[in-house]
DNA sequence: TAATAAATGTCGTTT
DNA sequence: AAACGACGTTTATTA
């Protein structure tokens, strides 16, 4: 145990509370594994009976509860909780409670294989590519990703229910929506372009707007309902975006 | 460290890749400290440059990347991934990569603070109250929690979009669409049950059905778009819900 | 604060 | 494997 953290193994829970809470206050990341009941209560409830789970605190106030499988936390707390703990004769209580929301996880412990604290360098900087962002920016560089003389008159244009993704004109001057999606469209996709169209055409006093889906991917119910309302499909990855961002701004991505 | 667990403080790496190996291979859950990169290719592409995190490896696979901030990991795999590791002279290298989808997840560590191995004892149940799933119950049970005179015909009923919710009649005789949501509808919600109306119509050959939604909270726009479309809105909670079930067995939840 | 859309969403279930 | 909907979704963005 040094200076900056603080790592117990199988500490009484005696020990645990002293070391727990002097990790909270010292706003440290606090991570354990507990031989623990669960319990939530705030937009549903739950219970999770007793068993060993690994336990993560950190100094934003987020918990994450963690059984030995799954991606997903079997009980958590976004950020911004306050965590309180109790220690009585049986048990250690650690309880958060979310402030703008009714929303409480109670941990009771019985049991703790090791605690430890440590305060995280880190100032990395994290960047993602291929989202549907990266997808505009490509189709603002290089249009013809859409289609042969499409033109990108703006992006984010706003209308009654919200931003088009990409606003523009075909080779033969017809306005048009396009509507993108990094992954599989489905029917939602199909009715959100629906909506933009039907919004702009009201808005414009225009009869005749085109409206284009741009995915890697759409499910067969969403080409059918697509068809249905005479909307189009253009078959555009993200991963194709990002060669063609590559190659104008020759970049490493 | 005993038999079944490990636990390393601020091991060399040489140190902490032998034993990582070792909890890898025994399908312990695998947690550590690391000064690291991260870099994620997949569906997207991702870069994290350098700094302490705490990594969570389980023995389903998984992997959580986490920062000392938030819910979400900042990089993570889902279950079913196959983990490999190499030591070379500058750092060790934790490779995911997920067998189903080609997406993968290489782990670059200079230095460890904390390693620990654990096989999680843990035959504990989970049960979660006040979803969906509830609303349905307790109205089967209690079908004037839609209104007074309501009858299920059933819950489920297969339509060509998808399932309806609840399927019923009113005082009057009229068919009944009912839609559940557990949290606040949107519009997403209201054309949802529009579908399912619509659908409805056109496999009976009606042209009169109701279309009820009910949810604890609705959005304005939401409520408009109800209206406009000749639907109807019902205020009903998973806590009212629960409570009902409670009185009808006798349950403590 | 409310609402809307994106996400490497994940997860279960059914076709 | 594909599709569809629920989720205590969370998170970011904008009115």
């Amino acid at each position: 145990m040094e200076g900056n953290h603080i790592l117990l193994d199988n500490p009484p829970l005696k020990e645990a509370y002293r070391f727990l809470r002097k990790g909270l206050a010292g706003k440290m990341l606090v991570f354990f594994i507990a031989d623990c009941e669960v319990s939530y209560r705030g937009r549903a409830r739950s219970y999770l009976s007793r068993g060993e789970r690994l336990i993560v605190i950190k100094p934003d106030g987020s918990l994450l509860i963690h059984r030995d499988k799954g991606y997903e936390p079997v009980n958590w707390q976004p950020p911004d909780t306050v965590i309180s703990t109790r220690l009585t004769d049986n048990h250690l209580l650690v309880k958060s409670v979310r402030k703008s929301v009714n929303e409480v996880v109670e941990i009771h412990i019985f049991d703790l294989k090791v605690l430890g604290c440590y305060r995280l360098k880190d100032i990395g900087t994290f960047t993602m590519y291929g989202r549907e962002e990266d997808m505009k920016k490509a189709i603002e560089m290089f249009p013809s990703l859409i289609e042969e003389g499409f033109k990108v008159l703006r992006t984010e244009r706003k209308v009654r229910p919200g931003f088009i993704d990409v606003f523009g004109v075909d080779s033969q001057g017809r306005l048009t929506v396009v509507e993108l999606k990094s992954g599989t469209s489905s029917m939602d996709a199909v009715l959100q372009l629906k909506k933009y169209v039907d919004s702009l055409k009201k808005e414009l006093g225009v009869t005749e707007i085109r409206g284009i889906l741009a995915s890697p991917r759409i499910t067969k119910r969403g080409l059918q309902l697509l068809k249905t309302l005479k909307l189009e499909y253009k078959p555009l990855s993200p991963a194709k975006c990002l060669k063609y961002l590559e190659r104008k701004k020759g970049l490493k991505l």
